[in-house]
RNA sequence: GGGCGCUUAGCUCAGUUGGUUCAGAGCACCUCGUUUACACCGAGGGGGUCGGGGGUUCGAAUCCCUCAGCGCCCACCA
C-alpha cells in the first residue's frame, strides 16, 4: 500500500463521520450501569451560520464528551437550535422588506408562515456544519426551542410563576428598540461612548422677562417636557422657586420643581424633566406628580403628542429642532459631550429609548436565593473561578426581568384579557375562560370576550428551561431520563451570556426542579482577531469556518482553536495556529507511514530495543498522569500540548529514531508489536482532540473488527512509571545533544562517525543507553577512561566528563576560551550556593529538602569545576 | 461612580500553597542540512534584571503597600 506523504483530511473526515453515525456511537440512552456524562449544547440561532465562537465552543465540548465516552461513561451531548426570537424576526422582516412587504401588512399567521418558511430554508444548516467539525452529538435528541415540548414548558412555567406570584404585569420604564419595535431587557442594551452635543436652551419664565437655561442632549424631548427641576440648595436659583416657565415651541406652562437629585455642577444646574423618555425623569415625575407626555411612536418617530415634526425620526427631529431653537435665539450654545448611549444588542446601530410600557415582569428577588448560595459555596463550580465575582455582583443587584416582547416569532404569552383589563393565565383559551368565569363570578363570559396577549416571551425565557425541558422534565417530572441525566455534567459557554443564560438556568434549575442544572461551568473566551478586535461580520475579520476546515482539516482547526484557548481567556485567532494543527496531523500521518512501511523479520529473535520500549512506556504514563491533572482542571490547551509533545518529541524524534531499522532492513517482531501498541495508545490520547486522523490510523495500523473504533476504545489508565529510566534517558539525550552540537559548531557531518570517552565513577549506568547514543549521535565506540583524552573536545554533565577525540581539528585557543567561560560561570554559581549554605538562618529555617538540594548543587558544581580545571590545564 | 482582572522572551501565554526541575512553553527568529516517514521536515542556537518603586522574609515572578499603563463588567447623571 502506498500512502501519500501528505495527510489528506478531506477524504478521511466524511468517511469516518459516516462510520461513527452508522454504528450509532453517539447515541445515548439511560444505562444504570454507567455513570452519565451529560452536556447540553448552547443552542446556536436556528438560522445562524458557523462562526469562530461556535468552533471553539463545540470543539471544547466535543473533547470533553469524547474523552468521557472513552472512559466508559454514558456520554450524552444534546444538540439543538434556538428560535432566537428577536434576531430571527429581524431577519425575516428584512427579507420581507426586500420583497416589498412590510410586517404591518401581514396578519400574525401570515407572518409566522414566512418565518417558518425561512426557518425551514436555513434552519439546521449550522448543525450540519457542526458535524464537519466532528461534533459527536446524539443527533436523535436534536431540539428546537419552539417545538412542542419546549413551548409547553414555557407555558407551564409561566402559569406556575404567575400562580406563585413571581410574575406580574405593570406599566414601567423599559428599554425600547424602535427598530424591532419591542421591549428588550437590560442585558440586551449595549452602552457605548459616543460624541454628542449638549444643547443649552433657555425657557422663558412666566410673568417675567427673565429666562432660565437648561442643558440637554436631546432637544427633541423638549416637546414632552413637563417640568424644570432645580436643586433646592442651589443658591443661584432661589428666586425661581414656585415659578413656572414656558416650554419653547409648544408654549406649554410647566412648573419649576425642586429635587436633591439635580447635580448642581452639571450643565446649568437646571434640569428639564421629560417623564416619558428618561428613567430618572420618570422617577421625578412620579415623585412630583408630573404629567407624562409620550412624544414618540413605537418606531422612534415623533407622535401626535409632540405636535411638531410628527412622523419624523427622533434623530432627524433633533437636528431640526436645534436649528429652529437657534433661529428663535433661545439656543444659548452647544458643547461637545462624550457620554454613554444604549444601543440594541440585536440592531447595533439602533439607539434604545427608555419608554413607559405595560409589560410582564419576573420578580427575580423571589427566586434567586439558591442560585447565589450554590455558586458561592462551589456546589456549582465556575472555570475560571473569577466569574464568580461577576455572577455574584449581578445577582446581588438583580432587577426584575421584563419578559414580554412585542414580536410574533416566539412563544405567545398564555395570558387572556377580559373585562376591564382583567387577566386569566392558562394554557388554552378554554381553560382561561373557566378561570375568568370563576374569578369574575360572571358565567356569561364567552370565548369571544377573551383576548390573548399579542406578545411573545423573551427567547431566554425559553432557553433558561432547557436543562429540564430537553429531558421532558416539565411534562413528566421525575421521568427516567431526568433522574439519570439531570443535573448535566458541564456547561461550556461564552462568558458573554453569563447573565442572559447561565445565571438564569441556575435559577430555574433550583426553582423548577429543586437541583442545579449542571455542576460545572466552563467559560470560553471570545474569539478575537490578531488586533484583539472582536470577530464580527461588519468588520469582515471573521474567517470562513468551513474554508478553514477545507484548508487545514477539521483536526487541524480544532488543534488551532484549542492551543490558545485557556479557559475564560479571550483568544486571538490566527490561521497560523490551524497551520500548526495541520502540520501536527501531517507529522502523525508520516509516523504512521513509516511504521506501515516496515517489513517484519520473524527470525530476528532476542532483545531488540528493550530500553527504548521501556523508556517510552514510562514517558507515556508520565504524560498521561499529567494529562489527567490538566483535564481535571479544564486546562485543555495544556493537555493538548502535553500530547503534542509526547507524540512529536518523545515518540517521533526520540523513540522512532531509536528503533528505526536501517534503510530497507526489516524490523524484529517484538519491536514492531510494541510500536503498534504505542500507536494505539497514542491514538487514544489524541482522539478527543483530533478525532478524524486518530480514527483513520486506528483503523489502518492493524486489522480491526467492524465496530472496533477508537471513538469507543477504552481510555488508558495512568500506570506508575519508571522514573529512573526516564532520568537515565534524559542524561543519554543530553549526551546526544552535546555531541550533535559539537558537530554543528565544528562543521562535522552527521555522517562522520566519532568515538566517545567517558570519565565517570559509574560507567555501568550507561550500559542501557550505549546503543542508543551510538545510533543517534553516530558514535562508533563508547569507552570508559580514567584520565582526560588528548586532542579531544570535551563537555561535562552531572560530574561526568565526556571526550570526543578530534585529532587535528582542535582549535586550542578557542577551546580554551570556551572552557574558561564555562569555568567562570560554574565558579560564580558555586559562590552563590556557598553563600546560601553558609547563611545560618537559611540552613535553620529552610526545609531540609531545600537545604539538601543546595548541597547537591554544591557537589555538582565542585565536580564540574574540578573537571573543567583538569581539561583546561592539559590543553 | 462602583467592581473585577491584567502587565513574564519579538508574539500569544503557563507559572497552582513563596524554596529542586524557577525564569518556562508554543509560535516566530538565526545557523546548518536535497539523511532512505515527514521541508506541513530534521539538527543545533540566540532572546526576558518577570511594568516602576518600596516593604515582609534566610529566600519573592509568586505575599503586602504604592505609582504607571491597559482591558473588561456593572450603574439612570441630563
Amino acid at each position: 500500500m502506498s500512502l501519500s506523504a501528505k495527510y489528506n483530511s478531506a477524504s478521511v473526515e466524511e468517511k469516518r463521520y459516516k462510520q461513527w453515525m452508522d454504528n450509532d456511537f453517539f447515541k445515548s440512552s439511560v444505562n444504570p450501569d454507567k455513570e452519565p456524562f451529560t452536556v447540553l449544547m448552547p443552542p446556536p440561532n436556528v438560522t445562524g451560520i458557523l462562526h469562530m465562537g461556535h468552533m471553539l465552543n463545540i470543539t471544547i465540548q466535543d473533547v470533553l464528551i469524547r474523552k468521557a465516552r472513552m472512559e466508559g461513561k454514558e456520554a450524552c451531548w444534546v444538540p439543538g437550535t434556538d428560535h432566537a426570537s428577536i434576531a430571527t424576526e429581524a431577519k425575516v422582516v428584512g427579507r420581507l422588506r426586500e420583497r416589498g412587504i412590510t410586517k404591518a401588512d401581514l396578519t400574525r399567521e401570515e407572518f409566522l408562515e414566512h418565518a417558518h418558511e425561512w426557518k425551514d430554508e436555513f434552519g439546521g444548516i449550522i448543525l450540519n456544519q457542526l458535524k464537519k467539525l466532528g461534533a459527536s452529538c446524539d443527533w436523535d435528541r436534536t431540539f428546537f426551542t419552539m417545538e412542542k415540548k419546549n413551548s409547553e414548558a414555557v407555558v407551564k412555567v409561566f402559569m406556575d410563576m404567575y400562580n406563585k406570584g413571581y410574575l406580574y404585569r405593570d406599566l414601567k420604564m423599559v428599554n425600547w428598540d424602535p427598530k424591532a419595535k419591542t421591549t428588550v431587557s437590560n442585558e440586551e442594551v449595549i452602552y457605548k461612548e459616543v460624541d454628542a452635543a449638549l444643547y443649552y436652551v433657555k425657557y422663558k419664565i412666566v410673568d417675567s422677562d427673565e429666562y432660565v437655561t437648561i442643558a440637554t442632549t436631546r432637544p427633541e424631548t423638549i416637546l414632552g417636557d413637563t417640568a424644570i427641576c432645580i436643586n433646592p440648595t442651589d443658591e443661584r436659583f432661589q428666586h425661581l422657586k414656585g415659578k413656572k416657565v414656558i416650554v419653547p415651541l409648544v408654549n406649554r406652562e410647566i412648573p419649576i420643581i425642586e429635587d436633591e437629585y439635580v447635580d448642581i455642577e452639571f450643565g446649568t444646574g437646571c434640569l428639564k424633566v421629560t417623564p416619558a423618555h428618561d428613567t430618572n425623569d420618570y422617577d421625578l415625575g412620579q415623585k412630583h406628580n408630573l404629567e407624562t407626555i409620550d412624544i414618540l411612536n413605537d418606531d422612534g418617530t415623533l407622535s401626535e403628542a409632540a405636535q411638531f415634526y410628527v412622523g419624523l425620526d427622533r434623530e432627524v427631529a433633533r437636528k431640526q429642532i436645534s436649528k429652529e431653537l437657534k433661529e428663535m435665539e433661545i439656543l444659548v450654545k452647544t458643547e461637545n459631550l462624550r457620554h454613554k448611549v444604549g444601543f440594541s444588542e440585536r440592531n447595533p446601530d439602533t439607539v434604545i429609548e427608555p419608554k413607559l410600557s405595560l409589560q410582564w415582569f419576573v420578580d427575580m428577588q423571589k427566586i434567586v436565593g439558591p442560585a447565589m448560595e450554590n455558586v458561592m459555596n462551589d456546589n456549582i463550580q465556575f472555570y475560571p473561578s473569577k466569574f464568580k465575582n461577576t455572577y455574584k455582583h449581578w445577582l446581588e443587584n438583580i432587577r426584575d426581568w421584563p419578559i414580554s416582547r412585542q414580536l410574533w416569532w416566539g412563544q405567545q404569552i398564555p395570558a387572556f384579557y377580559y373585562g376591564d383589563n382583567q387577566v386569566a393565565v392558562a394554557a388554552t383559551k378554554e381553560e382561561a375562560l373557566a378561570i375568568a368565569q370563576k374569578d369574575s363570578g360572571n358565567d356569561q363570559l364567552t370565548l369571544a370576550d377573551l383576548k390573548q396577549d399579542e406578545d411573545v416571551v423573551d427567547t431566554w425565557f425559553s432557553s433558561w428551561l432547557l436543562p429540564i425541558s430537553v429531558f421532558d422534565g416539565f411534562e413528566n417530572p421525575n421521568n427516567e431520563e431526568m433522574n439519570y441525566y439531570y443535573p448535566t455534567s458541564v456547561l461550556v459557554t461564552g462568558w458573554d451570556i453569563i447573565f442572559f443564560w447561565v445565571a438564569r438556568m441556575i435559577i430555574s434549575g433550583y426553582e423548577f426542579n429543586g437541583d442545579m442544572p449542571f455542576s460545572k461551568v466552563y467559560f470560553t473566551g471570545m474569539v478575537r482577531d490578531k488586533q484583539r478586535r472582536k470577530m464580527s461580520k461588519q468588520l469582515g475579520n471573521s474567517p470562513d469556518a468551513l474554508k478553514l476546515i477545507d484548508d487545514y482539516g477539521a483536526d487541524g482547526v480544532r488543534v488551532g482553536m484549542l492551543l490558545s484557548a485557556a479557559a475564560g481567556n479571550d483568544l486571538l485567532f490566527d490561521d497560523k495556529q490551524c497551520e500548526q494543527g495541520r502540520n501536527f496531523a501531517n507529522k502523525i500521518w508520516n509516523a504512521f507511514r513509516l511504521v506501515k512501511g516496515w517489513e517484519i523479520d520473524e527470525s530476528l529473535s532476542g532483545a531488540h530495543n528493550e530500553t527504548a520500549i521501556h523508556w517510552f512506556d514510562a514517558r507515556y504514563n508520565q504524560v498521561l498522569t499529567e494529562l489527567e491533572d490538566h483535564f481535571e482542571k479544564f486546562r485543555l490547551s495544556d493537555a493538548l500540548m502535553g500530547v503534542y509533545k509526547l507524540v512529536w518529541d518523545d515518540f517521533c524524534s526520540w523513540y522512532l529514531e531509536m528503533i528505526k531499522p536501517d534503510y530497507q532492513k526489516p524490523v524484529d517482531r517484538a519491536t514492531y508489536d510494541a510500536t503498534i501498541v504505542f500507536f494505539e495508545r497514542l491514538m487514544k490520547l489524541i482522539h478527543p482532540f483530533m478525532p478524524f486522523i486518530s480514527e483513520e490510523i486506528w483503523q489502518n495500523i492493524t486489522e480491526r473488527e467492524e465496530r472496533d473504533c477508537v471513538v469507543i476504545a477504552e481510555w488508558p489508565k495512568a500506570l506508575p512509571f519508571d522514573q529512573t529510566m526516564i532520568n537515565g534517558a534524559d542524561l543519554a539525550f543530553e549526551v546526544v545533544s552535546n555531541i550533535r552540537n559539537i558537530r554543528n559548531t565544528k562543521g562535522i557531518s552527521p555522517k562522520t562517525a566519532m568515538n566517545l570517552f567517558i570519565k565517570t565513577d559509574d560507567f555501568g549506568k550507561y550500559s542501557s543507553f550505549e546503543a542508543i547514543i551510538k545510533k543517534l549521535a553516530n558514535v562508533t565506540d563508547i569507552a570508559s577512561t580514567e584520565t582526560k583524552v588528548d586532542q579531544a573536545v570535551s563537555f561535562v554533565l552531572k560530574g561526568d566528563e565526556y571526550f570526543i577525540p578530534l585529532e587535528g581539528q582542535i582549535d586550542v585557543v578557542a577551546e580554551k576560551e570556551e572552557l574558561q567561560k564555562e569555568l567562570d560561570h560554574a565558579k560564580g554559581f558555586l559562590i552563590g550556593v556557598n553563600k546560601k549554605l553558609s547563611n545560618e538562618r537559611f540552613v535553620s529555617s529552610a526545609p531540609e529538602k531545600v537545604v539538601a538540594m543546595e548541597q547537591q548543587k554544591k557537589a555538582d558544581a565542585e565536580a564540574k569545576i574540578k573537571a573543567l580545571e583538569e581539561s583546561l590545564a592539559s590543553l
